[in-house]
DNA sequence: GTCTATAGGTGGATAGAC
DNA sequence: GTCTATCCACCTATAGAC
């Protein structure tokens, strides 16, 4: 993915050492020196396998989203209703916040007029991608009687996105996990029939 | 506010945009020079005012609450019932938002990590105020048969914050209000009787 | 693939004239 | 209060040796 010469497990080093930087810090708030630094390497070597920050970027959206879509075909497989399937999505958030981390699509909405382009358009396909797996487990939920919400699947998907990535900025900021728990318990309490 | 001898209405104005950068940029992605540019002054200037970045930012948080608790006060004294106060409530990001901004604090809450300590204090005030708000209408509320909502009003509250911080990021990414209408509306039914 | 060295630019911040 | 001039650290990125 990144230079087709390149070594793959030294690009994959690099991808985890920035992910992790622009999930803590933000896109604007690290550099190639951070990551060299943490990887004991030059800028110059990072700049062999991605040319340029921005073309880093958009291969952290990549596969972060790949990451994302095989945890939802996860679940998917390995779940057998839609309350658990909602719950192990609002698990997914939780083990990231866990790490220390916001979502790293999350981080980059919020410095969205800053991106390249190509990020930008990456960054869309994850949160659609993540809307039109909701939609399919809402009303799949809703017509089994397991769900209970009014008006249109898609009205409370985009409240789930944005309910999750706004409690994971809120308990980072505070730093308290617990923060989010209490949200997303809120969450699914309000969409489960037995409330 | 800034230094005792500066004049009022320049602080301001250096404020004023510095405030509009930071929400549509963020702290990490503006400089004096873009304030410099805007307002056809020097660098130098800038720090006659504010000797500080950081200095800058805080003052930045502190005006912002204070505009907010004004606004919050004024739909105290001018609205009938606990749903009036929470649509306009939301009609205050909402605000925000038609401006093509992002609400200042929960851009800083996304580059929580990297702000001067001084942000960071700052910062959790103002949430903790909007928390304090809100759980003092959800109970209101809920007291009157206004409001329908299980469990105790701060899970609530932060369940609204949360989703309206998030629901802005959501909706700047894509440059659509309409989206967080969508999602403003899909919480205010759930928390509404006669939804 | 990784290094040294460096270019060319921008960051926040200060000294001192006016 | 605002200016010019400047400092030094850091940024992304490249050239070319090894």
């Amino acid at each position: 993915m990144p230079r087709p010469s390149a070594n793959a497990d030294t690009s994959r080093r690099i991808l985890d050492t920035a992910e992790r930087l622009l999930q803590t810090r933000g896109y604007n708030a690290f550099s190639y020196a951070d990551i060299a630094q943490s990887l004991r390497v030059t800028k110059a070597s990072l700049h062999y396998h991605f040319r340029t920050k921005a073309e880093l970027g958009q291969h952290l959206i990549e596969r972060y989203q790949q990451s994302f879509a095989e945890a939802l075909a996860d679940i998917d497989r390995t779940s057998s209703d839609s309350r658990q399937r909602l719950r192990r999505y609002i698990d997914l958030y939780l083990g990231v916040l866990r790490d220390g981390r916001m979502c790293l699509c999350g981080m980059l909405a919020a410095e969205y007029a800053t991106l390249p382009k190509s990020m930008k358009t990456e960054l869309k396909k994850f949160f659609d991608e993540n809307e039109r797996w909701l939609i399919e487990v809402l009303e799949k939920g809703r017509a089994a009687r397991e769900l209970r919400f009014s008006g249109p699947a898609r009205e409370t998907a985009m409240l789930l996105i944005s309910s999750l990535e706004g409690a994971m900025l809120l308990a980072r900021s505070y730093d308290d996990v617990a923060r989010f728990d209490a949200t997303a318990h809120g969450l699914l309490a309000a969409l489960t029939v037995d409330s």
